[in-house]
RNA sequence: GGGGUAGUAGGGUAGCCUGGUCCAUCCUAGAGCGUUUGGGACGCUUUGACGGCAGUUCGAAUCUGCCCUACCCCA
């Protein structure tokens, strides 16, 4: 009766369209009976291996992958104070052991500083050693107090992929801050998700850190969601852990570090950014199916119809792609359905009037519809997919530059910030950041903005009219 | 952090005030059989639940207490 029955519901709906879409595609099942905590799907799960392969190539040139313990022991963990400060309220301790009390309390890790650094103590003895990258992709715990949500906020980040380097100057570890985050930039771009990059103000930095620059993304409902931190720590940690190197003078220094991370948020900016009503909208690079097949198989031709699917599959999977036959027994529109919802970038269509006409149907996750010779299906497939890349990175880039302003007045940052994010001139100061934030009911993120736009304003702080420079102001999640 | 609303089968709902014929109902839900297949097929058969724990009671989805979970609003 109703054709609209399948739909989700409206993206301008976002947390209904995000929670249902997350059950509907198979990402996330959120009835595990723990606040907080979520059980990836199979097909979720697909998809992050294809999202974190991208992340750990990218990482695998000149970084190595590694692995430290779920469990700090409270000496450890406390060791740091300013560091412990930013996170004791949101630490889950292991306090026993079966039925004995630990003699010293364990951490499950919030972060792995206090894991990774009693060891870099260990392993770095020499400048030949430096610089030292290494990263893990791990499981994370934070006591969240505010509303949980998948993939979002966690009490069980379980996709925490973080990086710790090691190097003898500040400003070799200065260039490693950069080297992240031409890293970060390149990994997005390959989901498809524009950024904005800025260092965050002085009160909002990571704990124990110099200073923090932060990725951010904008999300459909003009909301920033930050997908990824790069933090310079200077010394702070290794006079803390005492992580020395001997020079060539043969003094000893202590090093200076950089640890930088990016979670599962960055799926749910993927899942995000580009889904639609009908469900996900995934880019070729990470769907764990690229192309689909839809045999049309009518009466008399349906073993015909078969083999030639068939056929397709291993030609297109000799090729590299990751393709997939839909054999059930359903009516071809309901597979439509079913693989729009999972996000499959192309669909195939073959049946007998395509076999008759030496060709295959195809249809973009877009909508886009063509035939293509069967002859030359290889190149055809190749090339809608890299258009559809194409017309993907296009549509998110659009989609940040209609949700941000450049203003200079209280009165146009108030609007702007109704839909998106600001720029607006800020002189640097805390009091002016306060009064920005309580007047707009948003968040100063950051400075030194860096996004596909232009971010130059006027240069009078919005507050107290002294010079200033454009400050990122957005609600964020 | 403060306030609200709600948890009934895979999903959506009714029932709750007023405890008892309650075998509740709908669905792109599951299973089986058959006929089908160029945008969500149809018929028949069938499966399955009262968030958890305790209490009141002859009897609890319904009343009481605690806990868990979810969603919304405000800071």
């Amino acid at each position: 009766m109703d054709d609209d029955l399948g739909a989700l519901p409206p993206k301008e709906d976002f947390s209904g369209w995000y929670n249902e879409l997350l059950w509907r595609a198979e990402i996330m099942d959120v009835r595990y009976p723990v606040k907080g905590l979520y059980v990836w799907y199979p097909f979720g799960f697909a998809l992050r291996r294809n999202v974190y392969g991208e992340l750990r190539a990218l990482l695998d040139v000149d970084h190595a992958e590694t692995l430290f313990p779920l469990l700090i022991p409270e000496t450890e963990l406390a060791k740091e104070g300013e560091h412990i400060k930013g996170f004791e309220d949101e630490v889950y301790w292991v306090t026993h052991g079966g039925l004995s009390p630990l003699e010293v309390k364990l951490a499950l890790r919030p972060t792995s500083e206090c894991a990774i650094y009693p060891m870099y103590h260990l392993w770095v003895r020499s400048h030949a050693d430096l610089p030292l990258r290494v990263y893990q992709i791990v499981n994370t715990f934070r006591y969240e107090t505010k509303h949980t949500r998948p993939l979002i906020r966690l009490r069980e980040i379980t996709s925490f992929k973080e990086a710790h380097t090691v190097h003898a100057t500040w400003e070799d570890a200065e260039a490693q801050v950069h080297a992240a985050l031409a890293l970060y930039r390149q990994f997005y771009a390959t989901l498809c998700v524009p950024v904005i990059v800025s260092k965050r103000p002085d009160w909002d930095k990571f704990p124990g850190a110099d200073y923090t620059i932060a990725v951010d993304t904008i999300m459909p409902d003009g909301r920033t969601l930050q997908i990824g931190t790069v933090h310079h720590l200077g010394d702070h940690f290794s006079k803390t852990f005492a992580i020395t190197y001997e020079d060539v003078d043969g003094e000893q220094q202590f090093a200076q570090q950089t640890c930088y991370g990016i979670s599962e948020r960055c799926i749910a900016a993927l899942i995000s950014m580009h889904g639609d009503e009908k469900g996900l909208v995934l880019p070729p690079a990470v769907a764990p199916v690229q192309v689909v097949i839809v045999p049309i198989t009518i009466g008399k031709r349906k073993e015909e119809v078969l083999v030639a699917a068939r056929v397709i599959e291993e030609e297109l999977a000799a090729a590299g792609l990751r393709v997939k036959v839909d054999r059930r027994d359903l009516r071809p529109g309901a597979k439509y359905y079913y693989w729009e919802m999972r996000g499959v970038p192309l669909r195939l269509e073959v049946g007998p009037r395509d076999l008759d006409a030496g060709q295959v149907t195809a249809v973009t996750r877009l909508g886009d519809k063509s035939t293509v010779p069967r002859a030359s299906l290889r190149f055809g497939v190749a090339d809608l997919l890299a258009r559809f890349t194409g017309t993907l990175t296009r549509r998110g880039e659009e989609h940040l530059l209609s949700h941000a302003r450049v203003v200079d007045t209280m009165e146009e940052l108030s609007v702007a910030i109704e839909k998106g994010v600001a720029i607006v001139p800020w002189c640097g100061e805390r009091t002016c950041a306060d009064f920005i934030e309580e007047t707009v009911n948003a968040s100063v993120l950051g400075t030194e903005v860096q996004a596909g736009f232009s971010c130059a304003g006027g240069s009078a702080c919005i507050s107290c009219g002294k010079p200033g420079t454009g400050a990122l102001v957005g609600r964020s999640y």
